[in-house]
RNA sequence: GGGCGACUAGCUCAGUUGGUUAGAGCGUUCCCCUCACACGGGAGAGGUCCAAGGUUCAAGUCCUUGGUCGCCCACCA
């Protein structure tokens, strides 16, 4: 892979299937310059909206052109966001599209609003979860990673690294994240490597990272210690199992009949037993504290030893200690000196010290212990009993207490500013309930197990003396590449303590979250002073699953504030150390049984494939608009459909604009006289005479939409952000203004015809940026249909004629790109809310409506058109309603209506009544009465109802005095309108029944 | 053993600070292949907001208790 990124995309293969998957850029599509792109495929929009040609096309170019390098964004604030690095494993699944999707809205979000906005991807290592990958791969061949040795191994797994990251990143791009490709970064890296040699060498100085021997949790599978956090409890149900302990008597011979009872349920731990422990205060066993007991089938002598820790409530008050394989025991062994005992190997057998057992693998252990205890009649009971049991977050093997040497790092110091910055809010977290869960951890918090016995990762920068065992550290941080990889080039090369020079390093990996801690200031280039280190540190914001809070979040918070404290990169003001400022834990994608998503389990989805079957655009959508804060979603395929139907629609709504263009065109007007940029900043234009309601209620509409948008998606409201757009889409623009415009678009009089249009493209336009951060292609494929100036240089001389270039802050990014995710986010503007014509509109749409309802009721045939009378007490009605009377007989489907002021009479019609306006229309042949009937008296249930409520709370003294006085008038209006429509459906209802 | 979340229409889910007759998508019923769209248009039906108490002029929304389900954390043999 070159430098920027360019990769083989012939043959790339994924974790979980056998064989070549996704080829995503076919090789037939050449290369397109962002707008070249131009209207010349307007003329043949295909029907039906066909994504992938669309969308592969638009990915290309995208990542071609480069054009979401933080050089092309604008010069305003600074937004910028790291990617969580997903783990170079496999392929992406369907959590990371979700994840990539709420990220990306926002980013374009951000840079749509001229924002300096970076979006920094990359990959991590995943230490363990990689060595894992490809450990299994080769136990396929029946090779195993010792047979490789070390640097053979490891070139193994840099070559799976090539493969698997690439196909990440071809489905991000695939996926239109809009990432900085130019900055992409991976753990593993020098410049990365070289971060976690300084960040180690730091904490080392310092004293925070210490090794020593102590219990660790310990996978048997992978071989290595791991930390608490991978480990996890399933509750199962074991045995627990009593046996005897026969006690030595006062002739040193163990007794036939004395024996204290223990319970355990890990029987074979029992071979490292080196005590048995009471409670001091225990009545039942106070005389047997300092005496001794055999343990069994081993025949060791161990004292019996009193300590506060034992529960007497619990079993038989009796405990074995083990030191060497239970974290209790192990305090217990340190606080009574007793010896640690290690029954295990590492790959989970018995070991030599282990007897007659010694060899065997655990549980197989366990089951001979159990046997031949019960030859000895020392079992005396066995039961049932729940238990939490550890496994291997990665592997699933079921993990091993045990005492090991390993590397530490102390957590409380660092805990303590992070709990101070998350709880003073200067990280703000959403939603706020994480914040407690964060901070219980926070207050909770233990050292953190950082050594792994893997070859897969950053290696610990300590050489040891062979002479007098003194850990050396490395001189210095740098590091040196060998075979294309780094390691630490400052080899200390004698022991300064002996001055020996046996040295030899450490053969252990740092844990792969000590470099992901790093990760939003490493990309940046600390712990050089970097441009990007100033500019874009602290990130804005960090989006992350809840799943990883502890991982991740909490110890970027942690490493960050201390790390970035660095005096020559900082005031120390902790506002300026924190890695964000705000941390958005989204939602996870969970199965329908309300599992999480697996890929072992196969209860993954895979997200391209789910893209060709629907379209990104869509998945994305739907992603999107699923993705309330605080819920996690559970995929439905009904959702997707909704959303490739809303794509559809847009496609269609665009080929409905573009195919009415060639009639207008025909008469000499251009689209670059209808849609130029500078056309579409005047709009609104005013259409003379009758026919502007319209046209203000969509302007009115588009404010009102731009800002609860834009408020949605400042609150992460996502889902509300898809909702608005839709409905404005849909209902607003597509049912109800396109219909109403069309006689005007159509219009010969170029008075009418030119406004109309271009205030038509003009709220197209706008609702293609609302929607774009949702649904990048198929707003880039249409927006282009439209004269379009480049973007990136319209930034750059703005920039330049505020000077702001001058000062170094930035190169003007490539010129001449073009492409809607460089236009301006739509945003609400005062002269545009217009109230008269929202409650005008209103006002129409509820007598088309009912037109249109008794039209159906009536079962009037669709294409017959019948006329209609209305009566409306109020004058400015009667007008309003009479100057848009072409529009209420066409999309009501009525060939006339005679306005009135009086009571209509509704003998042989049907009438719908609301508290405005009465519409009639008469009887045809076939009327069903007793339905119209039947209909008339539940209405009038339900007004009944609603009266008497409102009455009894209107007539309620403390209601009138205490609630506020618009709540008051607000319900005493709706009573009235109430009142008045009971009163015409009761009229109805005489009338119908005489 | 602690903590968190969910329970709203047949299904999947919205409902920010308590305030008119509780919304959406899908499904469903009826009518339409009307010259952008059947991935469409039009009109409907459908909910005692898990239960019981409480606070309030007013509760899907706040409080208490209980139920069912899910998740996270936790060294009880």
């Amino acid at each position: 892979m070159d430098e920027y990124g360019r990769f083989e995309w012939a043959l790339v293969f994924d974790a979980s299937k056998p064989g070549p998957v996704y080829s995503l850029f076919h090789l037939d599509v050449n290369f397109i310059r962002i707008g070249d792109v131009e209207s010349k495929m307007a003329r043949e929009i295909p029907k039906a909206y066909e994504p992938n040609e669309v969308e592969q096309r638009w990915a290309k170019a995208w990542f071609e052109q480069k054009l979401f390098r933080a050089e092309n964004s604008g010069y305003g604030p600074r937004f910028s966001i790291a990617l969580p690095p997903p783990n170079v494993t496999g392929s992406i699944h369907i959590g990371h599209m979700l994840e990539h999707t709420q990220i990306d809205m926002l980013v374009r979000w951000h840079r749509m609003r001229g924002e300096r906005t970076l979006w920094l991807p990359g990959m991590d290592h995943a230490g363990i979860a990689t060595q894992f990958v490809v450990e299994r791969m080769l136990a396929k061949e029946g090779i195993k990673r010792q047979d490789l040795g070390r640097e053979e191994f490891e070139r193994r797994v840099w070559k799976w690294k090539q493969e698997s990251g690439g196909v990440i990143k071809e489905q991000m791009i695939r996926l239109g994240a809009s990432c900085d490709w130019t900055r992409e970064r991976f753990t593993l890296e020098p410049a990365l490597y070289r971060a976690v040699l300084h960040a180690f060498l730091r904490f080392y100085r310092e004293g925070l990272i210490y090794r020593g021997r102590y219990m660790v949790n310990w996978c048997p599978r992978c071989q290595t210690a791991i930390s608490d956090l991978e480990v996890v409890h399933h509750e199962r149900t074991g045995e627990i199992w009593n046996i005897r302990y026969p006690l030595i008597g006062a002739d040193g011979k163990p007794s036939g009949t004395e024996f204290l009872v223990v319970a355990t349920t890990r029987p074979e731990t029992m071979l490292g037993d080196t005590a048995v422990a009471v409670h001091p205060d225990d009545d039942r066993y106070r005389g047997y504290v300092g005496r001794r007991v055999l343990l069994p089938l081993m025949n060791r002598e161990i004292p019996v030893i009193a300590d506060t820790y034992v529960d007497r409530e619990f079993g038989t008050g009796v405990v074995k200690i083990t030191p060497a394989h239970d974290p209790n025991d192990f305090e217990v062994g340190k606080r009574h000196n007793l010896p640690e005992i290690d029954v295990m190997t590492p790959d989970g057998h018995m070991s030599e010290v282990a007897g007659k057992y010694a060899g065997m693998e655990r549980f197989a252990a366990r089951g001979r212990i159990v046997a031949d205890l019960k030859e000895l009649e020392l079992v005396e009971s066995v039961k049932e009993h729940m238990h939490a049991v550890g496994t291997c977050d990665r592997c699933k093997a079921i993990v091993e207490p045990r005492v090991s040497t390993q590397w530490f790092m102390k957590m409380a110091p660092l805990a303590e500013p992070a709990k101070q910055v998350v709880r003073s809010g200067l990280i703000e977290v959403v939603p706020d309930n994480q914040r407690t869960v964060l901070l219980n951890w926070l207050d909770n918090i233990r050292d953190w197990c950082i050594s792994r016995q893997l070859w897969w990762g950053h290696r610990i920068p300590i050489w040891h003396c062979a002479d007098c065992k003194e850990m050396v550290p490395a001189t210095d941080s740098r590091v040196e590449i060998v075979d294309g990889h780094a390691r630490a080039a400052g080899v200390p090369t004698k022991c300064p303590k002996c001055g020996g020079s046996k040295l030899t390093q450490d053969p252990d990996v740092l844990d792969t979250w000590f470099s992901s801690g790093l990760w939003p200031f490493s990309t940046l280039g600390w712990p050089d002073d970097t441009k990007d280190l100033r500019e874009f540190y602290p990130t804005s914001l960090l989006i992350s699953g809840y799943d990883i809070l502890f991982f991740w979040d909490a110890r970027m918070i942690m490493m960050g504030i201390h790390l970035m404290s660095d005096p020559n990169l900082n005031t120390g003001d902790i506002s300026t150390l924190i890695p964000f400022r705000q941390l958005y834990l989204h939602s996870l994608v969970r199965t329908a049984e309300g599992a999480k998503m697996s890929k072992t389990k196969g209860t993954g989805v895979d997200p391209l494939q789910m893209t060709e079957q629907y379209g990104t655009d869509a998945l994305r959508y739907m992603l999107a608009s699923m993705a309330a804060p605080g819920t996690d979603i559970i995929l439905s395929e009904d959702r997707v459909l909704g959303a490739r139907a809303f794509a559809n629609k847009i496609w269609n709504a665009a080929r409905f604009l573009f195919v009415n263009l060639e009639k207008i065109e025909a008469q000499g007007i251009s689209l670059e006289d209808l849609a130029a940029p500078e056309i579409r900043a005047r709009a609104p234009y005013a259409v003379p005479g009758e026919a502007s309601l319209a046209h203000r209620w969509i302007f009115s509409r588009l404010s009102a939409v731009s800002a609860e948008v834009n408020d949605a998606l400042e609150g992460f409201r996502f889902h509300e952000a898809c909702q608005t757009i839709y409905h404005f889409f849909w209902d607003d623009f597509c049912d109800w203004y396109i219909e109403w415009l069309k006689p005007q678009l159509a219009e010969t009089n170029r008075d009418v015809a030119v406004p109309a249009w271009r205030n038509i493209l003009t709220v197209f336009d706008a609702a293609l940026r609302l929607l774009h951060p949702a649904m990048p292609f198929i707003t880039e494929e249409l927006w282009h249909k439209f004269p379009q100036r480049a973007g990136a240089s319209r930034v750059a001389a703005e920039a330049l004629a505020s000077s702001q270039l001058a000062d170094g802050t930035g190169d003007a990014g490539a010129p001449g790109l073009v492409s809607i995710a460089l236009e301006d986010y739509p945003q609400p503007n005062s002269d545009w809310p217009d109230r008269n014509a929202e409650n005008e509109m209103a006002l129409l749409q509820e007598i088309i409506i009912a037109a249109r309802n008794v039209r159906a009721e009536m079962k009037i045939e669709p294409k017959k058109k019948v006329p209609a009378d209305l009566s409306a007490a109020d004058g400015g009605f009667r007008r309003i309603i009479e100057v848009n009377l072409e529009a209420i007989l066409r999309l009501g489907a009525l060939s006339s209506l005679k306005v009135s002021q009086g009571r209509l009479d509704s003998a042989g019609a049907a009438i719908r009544s609301t508290a405005q306006f009465d519409l009639r229309i008469a009887y045809g042949e076939a009327v069903d009465k007793a339905a119209e009937m039947a209909k008339a008296k539940k209405e009038i249930e339900r007004l009944e109802k609603d009266i008497a409520s409102k009455e009894a709370r209107l007539t309620d003294e403390s209601f009138q005095s205490k609630a506020p006085v618009e709540v008051v008038r607000n319900m005493e209006a709706t009573l009235a309108d109430r009142k008045t429509e009971l009163v015409k459906l009761r009229a109805r209802v005489t009338q119908l029944s005489s």
